[in-house]
RNA sequence: GACCCCAUCGUCUAGUCAGGUCAGGACGUCAGGUUUUCAUCCUGAAAACAGGGGUUCGAAUCCCCUUGGGGUCGCCA
């Protein structure tokens, strides 16, 4: 490959919200690409829509993106990512070229200013639809004489540019992985390239940058298929050159549904109408107004934190659907990398578990599968425990640290060094998250007068069944481990080991399950050794002793 | 509705481009087993070429139709 026709590809996000895990599989399937053949890959902030986007957004695609671990070489400044030399990235940045081309358009003939309203043409596409016609602009605006158009001008009637349609073509775009898309002549309208604002619309400035950035590959989602023929007719206008484009499949949930970044918002809202409620609960934090325009615009999206407010006080959970909803929910993130990538490409035969250097080394755009695929969390999930329980422990025990940092602070604040290092190490073979050990690790943290033990059947079976009963074998066994000479799991496990060989016929779980439910105030927790050695001798006599004391409350209830 | 795209186990897929192995793997499911709880772990099983027509000695594979699914139809990207 000479070096003027090395792989230049680029992510173009719409700085709308987080990184959702469909922008993310494009993302990797750019930079796979170009990093399988030594190219480029850039990232390009797509901010022509001034209503909707925020500096908040793409900073939060840039951690999503890093997170991953997909860097890019030209693009915004991010720590080491980013820069180079055919820039600015932002598009809000680039209005003066977009003009340069546009005027080039205007003098051509290819492009004509059109001076309908929105609302004109609104009412137009009401009355095709109601007629049941596939509506197309009527190039109304075309047929202007100069003089009209000059009067409209002076006047300052806004106006927008359309692109003029060639007549009579079909249009023929060749897709790596589709092969040929055909278009034929009349399906397409004029559509606009400037809005009425002076910023280009999406189809134009994606031309434009494409071909200034230098792309040659352009990998996105199939639901830019359709639009993909306005770009190549575009190019075409401008004496610009094709890129190769590559159309992945979407990603549904598994109910066959969409898997869109507006489901959070969708699953909010419904629960909202069901509720009939017209305003926001008391309890969520958001202002009267802006619950009700977010209620009454299907496109509006609430922030992360706020959504989270009001799932909340909803009771609704939120579907996990952006690369930070699965940062947060505790997936590793090579996990969710290699999940991503076995989501519409696969490096054929058996393997399926492989890494980003794999990835790199092997990603082609002819293994790309052209039908949809629907997320499966039950497989991720068995990644990511195949992942954990593969990892160097040490490494483990960083990961669970770094997590908890910044989702689960208190789990650090509560526990030493060593205590949280045994945590961690005790549940390691036995999570499928980050989040799982913090979730049913709580009690570790919780004071000890906090802990109890409600009536179920877990819990009266391990403590009140049988005879001699858990409760009867905790009285027993509180004094053996007060004597207990040093506290650790080895040590706890040999003292309880030969305090069940006499008193629980060898049979360990006899008293482990008691003690389990005793301190931790359920069924479930780490290893039983792994758990006393964690809580310390103090807290856990104490649990003990309170649980004892419970036994009279909780016999009453069972009968 | 119009246009475009797609179609192998429940799910992700290999096999399709160069027709010829009991259609392979993984997740999930079910049945056993190991285990101090949960989770693991081990063994085994059920499970698919959407339907119909061609072409061919032979079709998951090539062609056509039907059906089904999806995308687009914005001064959003």
């Amino acid at each position: 490959m000479t070096s003027e026709s090395r792989v230049r590809t680029r992510f173009a996000p719409s700085p709308t919200g987080h990184l959702h895990v469909g922008g993310a599989r494009s993302a990797l399937f750019c930079w796979a690409f170009a990093r399988r053949y030594q190219g480029k890959f850039l990232l390009r902030i797509e901010d022509t829509d001034q209503k909707r986007s925020s500096v908040d957004a793409s900073q939060g695609f840039l951690e999503d993106l890093s997170w991953l671990g997909i860097d890019w070489d030209e693009g915004p400044k991010w720590k080491s990512c980013g820069g180079g030399d055919t820039g600015p990235y932002e598009q809000s940045q680039r209005l003066d070229i977009y003009d340069r081309y546009m005027q080039q358009l205007l003098n051509s003939g290819a492009a004509y200013r059109a001076f309908e309203t929105p609302d004109e043409l609104d009412a137009a596409r009401r009355q095709a639809r109601a007629e049941k016609r596939a509506y197309k602009y009527n190039r109304a605006s075309l047929s202007l004489d100069e003089a009209t158009i000059k009067s409209y001008l002076d006047q300052g009637r806004p106006y927008v540019i359309r692109f003029r349609i060639p007549d009579d073509q079909p249009v023929v775009v060749q897709d790596a992985v589709l092969g040929e898309v055909r278009v034929e002549a009349g399906e397409l309208e004029d559509f606009v390239i400037r809005k009425a604002d002076g910023f280009p619309t999406y189809h134009f400035a994606v031309v434009v940058d494409d071909e200034l950035m230098g792309v040659t590959h352009v990998i996105r989602g199939q639901e830019h298929l359709a639009n993909t023929p306005k770009h190549a007719l575009l190019q075409d206008a401008l004496g610009f050159t094709r890129p190769v484009w590559a159309h992945v499949s979407l990603i549904f949930n598994p109910d066959g549904s969409k898997m869109s970044k507006r489901d959070k918002d969708k699953a909010l809202r419904s629960e909202v109408r069901a509720r009939g409620l017209t305003a926001p609960p008391d309890d969520s934090d958001i202002d009267t107004a802006s619950f009700e325009h977010w209620l009454a615009d299907k496109h509006a999206q609430l922030d992360t934190d706020t959504a989270t407010r009001l799932a909340q006080a909803l009771g609704v959970t939120l579907p996990e659907i952006n690369v930070d909803d699965f940062r947060r929910a505790g997936y590793l993130p090579e996990v969710l990398l290699n999940y991503l990538a076995l989501l519409g490409w696969s490096p054929g035969g058996d393997l399926e578990q492989f890494d980003r250097a794999f990835l790199a080394d092997h990603f082609d755009l002819d293994r790309i599968v052209k039908s949809p695929a629907k997320f499966d969390r039950a497989k991720l999930l068995a990644f990511n425990l195949d992942a954990i329980q593969d990892m160097e422990a040490v490494h483990f025990v960083d990961c669970l640290r770094e997590f908890c940092k910044v989702y689960e602070p208190s789990f650090l604040d509560m526990m030493t060094p060593e205590q949280f290092d045994c945590f961690a190490l005790s549940n390691k073979e036995r999570c499928k998250t980050l989040r799982d050990p913090v979730d049913s690790g709580r009690f570790f943290i919780l004071d000890d007068l906090a802990i109890e033990w409600p009536d179920s059947k877990p819990i009266r079976k391990a403590l009140c069944k049988g005879s001699p009963s858990g409760f009867d074998r905790l009285e027993a066994v509180r004094e053996t481990l007060e004597a207990l000479q040093n506290w650790n799991a080895d040590s706890l496990e040999t003292c309880l080991t030969e305090w069940a060989a006499s008193h629980c016929e060898e049979q360990i779980g006899k008293i482990a399950q008691p003690l389990r439910v005793a301190v931790s105030g359920g069924p479930v927790s780490p290893p039983i050794f792994d758990t006393l050695a964690i809580l310390g001798r103090e807290s856990t006599l104490a649990r003990l002793d309170r649980c004892i004391a419970s036994r009279s409350a909780l016999e009453g209830a069972a009968t």
